[in-house]
DNA sequence: TCGAGTAAGTGTTAATATAGCACTAAGTAT
DNA sequence: ATACTTAGTGCTATATTAACACTTACTCGA
């Protein structure tokens, strides 16, 4: 018991790492080890240590850095999960994030423990309310992604239009218009040329690498 | 300690209770009658029941009704606010939540307990960080309000478009034009007539209800 | 009871933005 | 050289938006 004379909810962290792999929006999932929930699939996530933690952004920024060796592109708060949360297990209050990140990122540290799965045909066995908390980040991310820069979040350093263009096709679930989408993506004013050319096929394409300030637009 | 072996934090709900009053946007305070932070303004708040809240909603929708009396018509999670809120205070989780209802239910259920004051000119005595989340809840609104029909739950049942033009005017501080104004919440299909009348003053205004469906748009 | 005043409500149009498609440019492969 | 592929640009019909003028229906005061 605490000053306030009611049991204390068990606060944690919990982040939905997203990547583009072949086309599509993948999660970063991992197997539990301990109970509860053990063997199945889990978001990263972790306690928030108060002594350690200024607040819970860097609590999930540790919890991140820990688990997976980097620091990921773009992250924003989700929202709160809270109560029962399977029935089984007991109260608590899980501050659910968002973080995207480019494959390549992933694949250079590499610290082996998690595994990607497709947000639109994810297992069967994940663990807690995880399957609530991907749906509602995935959700975000493709209502932001509609009328934002979001998406430059999960494309290394320098990358070509057709390749933006393809991302936001990817997140979006829709097919653009090429002309259309490079003049938007134009009037934004944040995605500049770098002067270098994309070697190998065909004719070669402008690289471009993203300013960082996150643009809204009115949509795509 | 817990079976985690870290200490807890406290973890609270706070309602930034908003409100429309001569055409400002304002927000429900109450001065704090005990430490910490005693005699300074805070939002309605308070420590989660877990043996009686099913998840933070159920906490936050029990602690308004218990100190204003009724249920407000709109309501959503803010985001949480976290760490050691303002330098004196221990280590605390805020979930903090926007609520929206319109002066009238207020005035009918009228615990005297809470002051409304003008989200754009807000006393310098307010405790925590209710500044920021106040700040917080109003940019949310107005972002919103621009392409939804969120201003509505600010109105009494029935209003007029006037009212209702009124309304967006003050919570997105601009001036709209009526022709094109009536054209989109006629496009959102979910203001619909009441075929009653304004008695009073000149011409008579057709009264509208709000269809509760939230209608989100591209922009108003 | 009639004209002035006021707020409700509608119609019209020029400017702007969007979507769709056709085109040119610059390289690779044979 | 010629066909093929991907990069990148130009044009136009259509939809959307912004601005303003207008008609309608009431109240008020002479």
């Amino acid at each position: 018991m605490n000053v306030f004379e009611y049991p204390l909810p068990v606060t944690t962290v919990d982040a939905a790492l997203l990547t583009l792999r072949g086309e599509r929006l993948h999660v970063a999932l991992h197997r539990r080890e301990n109970i509860p929930e053990q063997g199945k699939l889990a978001l990263p996530g972790g306690v928030i240590h108060i002594d350690e933690d200024v607040d819970t952004d860097a609590a999930v920024l540790r919890v991140l850095q820990q688990k997976t060796g980097f620091i990921p592109r773009y992250i924003e708060q989700l929202r709160v999960f809270s109560g029962k949360r399977d029935n089984r297990w007991d109260w608590s209050v899980s501050v659910a994030y968002i973080a995207l990140v480019p494959l390549a990122d992933l694949e250079a540290a590499g610290k082996g423990v998690f595994h990607f799965y497709d947000v639109d045909d994810l297992p069967v066995d994940l663990a807690f309310d995880h399957r609530r908390i991907i749906a509602a980040a995935v959700e975000r991310v493709r209502n932001k992604s509609a009328y934002s820069t979001l998406p430059c979040a999960l494309l290394p350093e320098q990358f070509t239009l057709t390749q933006l263009q393809k991302t936001y096709e990817a997140v979006l679930q829709v097919k653009l218009d090429k002309a259309n989408f490079r003049r938007r993506i134009d009037a934004m004013g944040c995605v500049i040329p770098t002067g270098e050319f994309q070697s190998g096929m065909q004719r070669p394409a402008k690289f471009y690498r993203f300013e960082n300030v996150m643009v809204f637009n009115k949509a795509l």
